[in-house]
DNA sequence: CTCGTGCTATTTTTT
DNA sequence: ATAGCACGAG
């Protein structure tokens, strides 16, 4: 009680009133030394951490929790003042810096827990450090309200505030299913072509924007113009003015009306600054401009007053351009925030030297870096080096992958340590059927999420309506379901009726079924709804919610309506419905409940099963595994063809630096492979080696021919051994799709069928000149295939390996349909045909 | 209103 | 190939 801290609870969320209070400049150090950490409640393990923490400075000694730390992570930790940036390399330990930071803070008693703003992109992330830093400092995470993602804080901010920027605080949080089936009530309500402008489309259009902080009055003309003849302006207005009457909010308005309540209301602002005396900012890489604007006006201070923020990032991580991350974030922010300490961790902890040289020169390919390169002093001579694989198509890829895993499974490795990382998710598919026939487990991470299957998002849409009685959307999706006999027609009619009158359409239907404007069977089915949730309404406050739930989906016929149903996935379904009401348990109020899966819509996996992971190279950031397979490097694929396409050069460095993620999450092996034929849209295709395959350095990677034991590519594991009979095909890198492969790299305006012989085995991944960077090709070779005219003319009769003879039937750039005698119709490149 | 057929799109994903 | 969706018939 002597300094006047001790009456503040160190878990509390509010520890203020604090001294200073109340605007100005801030004297740096808040707390004595020590006063957060005596006002500690009896924690025995926050105690002893701040009791050594303490004694050590006392003595001058490094506290424990930094004594682990090498020179650069322990600067990143320990310059507390100012605004300092961490590029933190793949597996450097950018976490552990993160919260080591954290817990620094509070041990040196510069801030309360509730003073720390930490941000971080995903619940996942968030839940990690809250762990790590519980670990650290003994439970005093649940003191850190400010610790969550940008969309939790967001929707923190706005519960407190919500009559700012006009909504009120009880808002629902609408998610992407949600915000679609609106905007195509917009659409069609405006007697647009629902067909050729899709809402789907818009909602994107308008999560763009809102990335880019943009409200309707301030999008650009051009984007204005390019939806539903002109109408986008109008239609996203009115689409703001439709979440406003549902006082409701998408994702990007958790981030846009904080900004808007910042901007217009100073004094709100202000007691923020007061508030966070530390900001934290994990994968900064990954920010858009709305996040940035965000953070900057919380940044803000008076002049000379540091600016504590600590930013987080690695700018050759950023894979998420496509979806409004702006990497030019991380480029300037020692623009942003002058007299910007910049430490770069370097020292690798995770991967072996082959993997992190092959994934330090391949990035070494991209421009436009801050330039970090990794290294590690750990040098076996045992260690395997990147093994690039071929395989003639993706079945026999998944085979070997099999075989491979089996193998090592055999040696007492965890299936848990192995991982296959795929470009897109159709690639999970061939990995998936072979594995059920090995009878090998594994795990799909990130493939469709339990609260969106339809039965979830169903149930949960009547719990909304309960709570939220004004919730039109939610009503909307569960008024005939089960079937109740209310169609297009009775559900129009109730929409317009409300809109008049402006009430929620639940009230609207309570109104209505008291007239006779309705048919008898409809107003019966009407009057029931209304019954049911009225009667439901009234036990929320008096039952259980989990009770509650139970009775929601019993008496409405929902789970009546999955018990009659023969389908195959109807008892999954009823399964699922228990586990969520399971899940419920664990929240004190179906509100809690509902606010919490607004935002967080991922469920934890099983971690006991020993399995082999699956997951996209996008979900894989951030994870590491002792052995990783990459499929599927071939042209098309990865890089992605669409990537190429639309963003250009960029386009091609957003794919190398997601291949660069790839080969930083091996590590102890990895296992690079392409194949020379994949089914794409239901045809088979002839595919090209990835470039990036070309960009690995000599020195570290391997290529392995395919093992007799795999059935091998020359060994005919596809149209048995028309290989071995074409003389000019000996392998697949004396194919003249190889060949021209061999051509583009040197020279990307070469004739295509440059014609190179002598093309050895050796040569795969590099060229005889060693690991020397070269010119990136890629835009290049995207446009000559389009552009120059083709080989080729219709009618031609052409031989193709996998499917015999064929004629031309017709040429799209570099792409050719082909009539073949015996294969029917194919679409094939150019490359994988001869003229006969 | 419901069911069945035909057409189209098909990278990556969080909140 | 295939799944999801929209439209038209019953």
């Amino acid at each position: 009680m002597s300094n006047g801290f001790d009456d503040i609870p160190f878990f509390d969320e509010e520890p203020a009133p604090r001294p200073q209070r109340g605007g100005g400049p801030q004297p740096a150090p808040l707390a004595p030394a020590g006063g957060a950490f005596e006002a500690a409640p009896p924690s025995p393990k926050s105690a002893g951490i701040a009791a050594r923490a303490m004694a050590a400075r006392d003595q001058h000694r490094v506290p424990d929790y930094l004594s682990g730390l090498n020179p650069e992570q322990r600067e990143a930790v320990e310059t507390l003042d100012g605004p300092v940036l961490v590029l933190a390399g793949a597996g450097t330990g950018k976490t552990r810096v993160l919260t080591t930071r954290i817990a620094h803070i509070l041990a040196s008693g510069r801030a309360f827990p509730s003073q720390i703003l930490a941000v971080t992109f995903t619940n996942k992330a968030a839940r990690e450090m809250k762990e790590r830093v519980g670990v650290l400092v003994g439970g005093a995470v649940e003191g850190m309200p400010w610790m969550g993602t940008f969309h939790s804080i967001g929707v923190k901010l706005l519960r407190r505030h919500a009559e700012l920027v006009g909504l009120k605080s009880s808002f629902t949080i609408l998610d992407t299913d949600d915000v679609v089936r609106l905007i195509k009530q917009l659409i069609q309500a405006d007697g647009i072509d629902d067909k050729r402008w899709p809402a789907k489309q818009f909602a994107q259009m308008i999560d763009g924007w809102k990335n880019k902080g943009l409200g309707p009055a301030e999008i650009p003309e051009g984007d204005a113009r390019s939806f539903a003849n002109g109408k986008g302006r109008e239609l996203y207005a009115a689409y703001q003015a439709r979440l406003m009457t549902l006082n409701a909010c998408d994702f990007g308005d958790l981030l846009l009306h904080p900004i808007r309540m910042f901007r217009t209301n100073p004094d709100v602002l202000r007691e923020y600054h007061d508030k966070f005396r530390y900001i934290l900012v994990d994968e900064y890489q990954d920010t858009n401009t709305a996040q940035y604007m965000w953070l900057r006006l919380l940044a803000q201070r008076p002049k000379g007053v540091p600016q504590n923020v600590c930013c987080v990032g690695d700018d050759d991580q950023s894979i998420y351009g496509w979806r409004g991350a702006e990497v030019d974030n991380i480029l300037r922010f020692e623009k942003d925030f002058p007299g910007a300490k910049v430490i770069k961790l370097e020292r690798n902890y995770r991967s072996t030297e082959h993997i992190l040289g092959a994934a330090a020169h391949l990035i070494a390919h991209n421009e436009g870096r801050l330039g970090k390169t990794l290294f590690t002093d750990r040098t076996d001579p045992n260690d395997d080096k990147v093994q690039v694989h071929a395989a003639w198509d993706s079945e026999e890829e998944a085979r070997a992958v099999g075989e491979e895993i089996e193998q090592l499974q055999r040696n007492q490795h965890p299936l848990n340590n192995m991982a296959i990382l795929v470009r897109a998710s159709f690639q999970m598919r061939e990995f998936e059927d072979r594995f059920v026939t090995l009878g090998l487990n594994y795990r799909v991470i990130g493939g469709p999420r339990f609260y969106e299957r339809l039965e979830i998002r169903d149930a949960l849409a009547y719990f909304r309506l309960v709570c939220q009685p004004a919730d039109d959307l939610a009503f909307e999706r569960i008024v005939n379901t089960p079937k109740r006999g209310l169609g297009d027609t009775t559900v129009r009619a109730l929409h317009d009726y409300a809109r008049k009158r402006d009430i929620p359409m639940l009230a609207a239907t309570a109104d209505i079924v008291e007239t006779d404007e309705m048919k008898p069977k409809p107003r019966k089915s009407l009057f029931d709804v209304v019954t049911m949730f009225q009667r439901w309404q009234g036990l929320l406050e008096t039952t259980p919610h989990t009770e509650l739930a139970e009775t929601i989906l019993e008496e409405s016929g929902y789970t009546d309506m999955w018990k009659n149903d023969k389908s195959a996935e109807a008892p999954g379904r009823l399964e699922n419905l228990k586990e969520l009401i399971r899940s419920m348990e664990q929240f004190e109020s179906m509100r809690g409940f509902l606010e919490h899966i607004a935002l967080v819509m991922d469920v934890e996996q099983n971690a006991e099963l020993d399995a082999v992971s699956i997951m996209t190279l996008h979900s894989a950031k951030g994870l590491e595994f002792e052995t990783v397979f990459l499929p599927g490097w071939e042209e098309g694929l990865f890089p992605h063809q669409r990537a190429l396409d639309e963003g250009g050069r960029s386009g091609l460095e957003e794919e190398r630096r997601l291949a660069y993620v790839g080969l930083t999450r091996a590590k102890r092996r990895c296992h690079i492979w392409f194949v020379s034929n994949r089914r794409i849209h239901g045809l088979w295709q002839s595919t090209l080696p990835s470039r990036f395959l070309d960009e690995l350095p000599v020195t570290h990677v391997e290529v392995s021919e395919a093992d007799q034991s795999y059935g091998g590519y020359n060994r005919g594991g596809y149209g048995q051994s028309r290989f071995d009979k074409q003389e000019p095909f000996a392998n697949t890198y004396s194919t003249p799709g190889w060949k021209r492969a061999q051509a583009n790299k040197t020279d990307a305006t070469r004739d295509n069928w440059g014609n190179r012989s002598g093309v050895s085995i050796d040569r795969i991944g590099y060229g005889e000149s060693g690991p020397k960077a070269r010119t990136i090709d890629g835009e290049l070779i995207a446009k000559s295939k389009i552009d120059e005219p083709s080989k080729f003319t219709v009618g031609d009769r052409v031989f193709h390996i996998k499917f015999g003879n064929g004629n031309i039937a017709g040429i799209e750039g570099n792409k050719l349909t082909i009539d073949f005698d015996r294969a029917g119709q194919k679409r094939v490149l150019d490359g994988f045909v001869e003229r006969v």
